[in-house]
DNA sequence: CGTGTGATTGACGCCTGTCAACGTCTGTGG
DNA sequence: CCACAGACGTTGACAGGCGTCAATCACACG
């Protein structure tokens, strides 16, 4: 059940530095501030799903969200993780197809949304905010390329390390020094593209091995250097 | 070696009705032509290679082109096929980072550079054109999902199977009724993502399942929708 | 005719997916 | 308070897909 919320406590859209909204007028800001729509979301909830249309997209103000697309077997294989300054849903909502991916809350979240035709507008008005969604895919897509590469060339023991590495880069560490994102075995499997006792055959490996610590689902890393080369990074 | 070759045989650029210029203005047509560089390339020559400065978009006039990225022990993962209409290049012209991927020609090309300055010039003043390379960028995105979760997911005997059918579709038949692309057995396994030998077998069983013919390395579906049971599609 | 590249086949073994059983934890309801 | 269900995590057994290595063949080319 999402609750709507106040205007104002998302404040994120236009403000910071990163923003994708950052080179907007101040005329488009104030139209962008009257159109959007904040929304609280809590975890398990589904922001959209896959081969439904999208009106518009969505920009993260918090939490984490878990883009993935349903597979063989209804398998999800995780595409990627949008959290505070990203947006989700664009891809479907700018070339006008059905979604690819579903998007689901996995930590409480306040998100944006923004009408398709807005979005149009801006790209068509402002040639900055154009060239700001476009570097915001040409990212997307490089790192798509590579992660095809990845599957594609790596076993899944080089990948779940570099996963664990990845995790560790995007969402950094709690205070008490284990990865800030909490993820079931499975979803572990699913990013990593594979089963779930691999999954956890493995952790218990490097656990032996003395590369990381675990408890529960927390994770912490204690050897960067070898897992580093456990992942076999390339490019 | 490449050859300069006269500017007006290469009139794809604006003219066809899915050419990613379609929308530009006439003034703009007219600075394009202006500016745009045209070059025949032989079968093995290099468009831009990885983690080199890209200078400018590439606009494929005639030929098929191999976009691939070096994974590890320089092993090639090919990540698509350019032919006729298409461009590459862009991700990294457009945002400003070397190039993840090599494009090397498969069969003699025709392609048009446009420098950089140019196409951000044409995005920034023509809404039209942005959206036209926005929508580009989100197809190849879309792709790029589905394969990261069928490479992460499927068997290399459904990616095969799956594959035969892409390459039919894409690049049709010759006049015999093979299919028109010219791959050694190596550079199918670099599609598929496995080993060469892994494709050689797979091949021939294929074959003896009455599914394909094979001549060389030219290949003809014979029972497409047997090989579509096989290839497990879905979304 | 030698050389080199690509295609093919066979042998071998490990990685990894699958199945099954069991343990752990949490929340719910009697 | 206890029993139970259900979700999640763990471990073991097992087979087979698939990668690797090596030898051989086919074919083009200088």
């Amino acid at each position: 059940m999402p609750d709507f919320i106040e205007p104002h406590t998302c404040a994120f859209c236009s403000q910071h530095s990163n923003s994708i909204f950052r080179h907007l007028t101040p005329e488009e800001n104030l139209i962008l501030e009257e159109s959007k729509i904040c929304t609280s979301y809590k975890k398990g909830d589904i922001i959209y799903s896959e081969n439904n249309k999208i009106k518009g997209i969505y920009c993260v103000n918090k939490g984490i969200i878990k883009i993935f697309k349903t597979g063989i077997d209804c398998k999800e294989q995780i595409i990627a993780f949008a959290k505070t300054g990203d947006i989700v849903g664009y891809r479907s909502t700018l070339s006008g197809e059905l979604a690819c991916t579903t998007a689901k809350i996995l930590e409480d979240a306040e998100v944006c949304f923004i009408p398709v035709d807005l979005i149009l507008r801006f790209i068509k008005s402002n040639g900055n905010f154009a060239m700001d969604i476009i570097q915001y895919m040409s990212k997307e897509l490089g790192e798509a390329n590579n992660f095809i590469t990845e599957i594609a060339q790596k076993t899944v023991r080089e990948r779940l390390a570099e996963v664990l590495i990845k995790l560790y880069n995007d969402f950094g560490n709690s205070s008490e020094g284990y990865i800030a994102i909490n993820l079931t075995r499975e979803e572990l499997a699913n990013l990593v593209g594979t089963a779930t006792e691999s999954v956890i055959r493995l952790l218990s490996e490097f656990k032996s091995d003395q590369l990381i610590e675990l408890k529960g689902r927390k994770i912490k890393l204690i050897n960067l250097s070898k897992l580093e080369r456990i992942s076999n990074v390339f490019g």
